[in-house]
DNA sequence: GATGAATGAGTATTCATTCAT
DNA sequence: CATGAATGAATACTCATTCAT
């Protein structure tokens, strides 16, 4: 057995901290952060507490290593760098993948919500992206990152366009807002909802492309 | 110097249980519940650690106390009693209403929500107010109640009788679905909104009571 | 209605006084000193907490009040103002009376064991009552006390005078030892003894006397 | 620097375990349980306050394995495992041994004197021995204990066989009963007793044994 | 005298974090 | 790398004592 190579090392521990992580994330958003103790975490992830401090500096940085991770799979998940340009075509799209990711993720949009939900959390997080800086530094460098200010402007410019082809009172800006709300609650309904729950969850989604495309 | 009267300490315990409560649910609210501490709440009510437990038996007790209170108040506001038929008027008072109560009560929701997403406390909470047994008892008989599967039940009936008015394909239950969708993401909307940015509540709130109505 | 006289506010002031500390005594014997608060306490004697500080300074003060009212019981209840000779009429009447006390005053000497096992007041005590010292100052001069020494002392002399009439390996020392002990055992027997299972207490009394007269 | 086996970890576990049992039973039995702090058994036993937690639940669960651990030593002491007919060689070794094991364990006996002076302790303490039923479960299974129905019986067989070479006045029951009276005389007096003042405790055991073989 | 609201020092307990091995 | 023993600051809670009325 030949002594393990300098990227199998890297390897494993890139898979014990993805284990850490995830373990993580569930018991955060399930049962709160402050509720969640690093040695529930280490337990459960079977590693001793020791070791999680080799892997992140506290339990705030594994938390912002969390939301960190989350924010680049966001962004991979809509391939975000486009134009700005929306097409009915995209805003479909757009909708049928915030399913989709509601979904596949409910655990981090549980944590998600959580954290919006402290005052200091929310509106440290509403600075840094509506006022276009990224979330997080880490240590490699900046994260990817999109901006919710581009996004709405994106989705604004979309609803404002479709005015011409709407009865005169037709507000661009309400129907925005009422598309936002929507898909606000959409989501609060999904994350909570069990997968027994879903019968209604492609109708919605239908009815939401339906009523805002 | 005469002793204080029954009646005279009465009012000072009234008064400053109300006042514990109404401190103790600023922070809950904004800060969450273990985020919050007795000590937290003491200095902003102005009184000391001790004087709390005079008052409430523990913090969990408080937090009860607030929530028994909540219901109590919201039980008054929509004056509950009624016969379970909704008439369109009746529908859109409804809909004022929570958006009302929403406005007014903004941390008592925030409260609410957060205790909602811990998955102990939702599951507690859904099978007492589902399985129509009253949350909270306290020591004089239990707290008036409401119940969510009556109210559904009502909602319900409500969006069934309107079939025959509606094109063929018109899916009453996802039409309900969509309307406490909507209601729900009207409502983390706003309960965490500035009262600066309230230009669309109003919009928004009539905007709702024609889709739904 | 005249006013009560100086007289009758007096003696209200000496029931009440009196009603406390037998309240106190009797959880200060069940519970223990620590376990039971001032509150309950007050409670029990129907009086509020503040009036309890007018008649005693600290719960340590009541307490105080507490051994002394009984030091001063037991010292009427021997007529301890003797010469310091033992007859054997003498001896048997100390033996019935000890019995006869420890059976009216359970809760007494259930506090006084509590006490004496606390190393920090047995030295104490054992400092005031060895030493000739009396126990307690109160504000009104001292109390009559009594001194263990002295009675000790009497009673070594009781066994040593009936080495006459005894075989010449008699020990006199070990014999009052023996009996001291034989007292303790009675005491701690029968303070704790329900009232049912008196059966063998006049018995053991007797048996008592046989073996030690 | 290799890390630390599981033995050597297991060993400073049990030896820190000990070392605090051993300082918090010290200061129960001479202070009592309600005046002694957790902080002030850590720090006589040289540890922090959090450290005791590592080891114990709660002060009442360190209260509960002194006793465990107590009942389990005078099990094995005492080799009780016998069958329950006692000669009278048994019946002198019993009270020799019982001598031994006060003035090895005082401190173990003014705690168990102290905690069966608190009428709820002793209750449960009494409906447990005397019931039949084992003190304490542990998590391993129930600790090996002694009935103290069944000694009780075994002593009085041994006393009624003896009427037979003894007056006709003879009455076992009192005579049993005054030789546990006495015996718990003897272990009051010499628990609380100062190394210095053995003089007569040899002299005690044999006339005890004289009196009642 | 009498009340009970109010205080604050003290107590048990928790938990993120460190560190010797 | 890995372990879990050890720390200590922080937290909920208690209770004797004070004091305005």
């Amino acid at each position: 057995m030949s002594p393990r190579t300098q990227k199998q090392f890297r390897e494993i521990r890139e898979e014990k901290r993805t284990l850490i992580m995830d373990v993580a994330l569930e018991h955060f958003a399930n049962n709160g952060f402050h509720a969640t103790t690093i040695n529930h975490i280490a337990e459960h992830a079977a590693i001793s507490k020791g070791l999680m401090y080799n892997y992140f500096n506290s339990k705030e940085g594994l938390l912002a290593a969390i939301i960190q991770r989350s924010v680049s799979e966001v962004y991979e998940y809509f391939d975000i760098d486009r134009d700005g340009y929306l097409t009915e075509g995209d805003f479909e799209f757009f909708i049928r993948k915030m399913a989709q990711i509601l979904k596949e993720k409910q655990s981090l949009w549980r944590l998600f919500l959580q954290l919006m939900m402290q005052n200091a959390v929310r509106e440290q997080f509403l600075n840094y992206f509506l006022g276009g800086k990224s979330l997080i530094k880490s240590g490699n460098g900046d994260v990817k990152g999109f901006f919710l200010s581009d996004i709405i402007k994106t989705i604004t410019e979309y609803f404002i366009r479709k005015k011409d082809s709407k009865p005169k009172d037709y507000d661009p800006l309400l129907e925005m807002n009422m598309f936002i709300l929507t898909m606000k609650g959409f989501a609060i309904t999904y994350i909570y909802m069990d997968q027994d729950d879903e019968n209604y969850f492609d109708k919605t989604v239908n009815n939401i492309i339906e009523l805002y495309k």
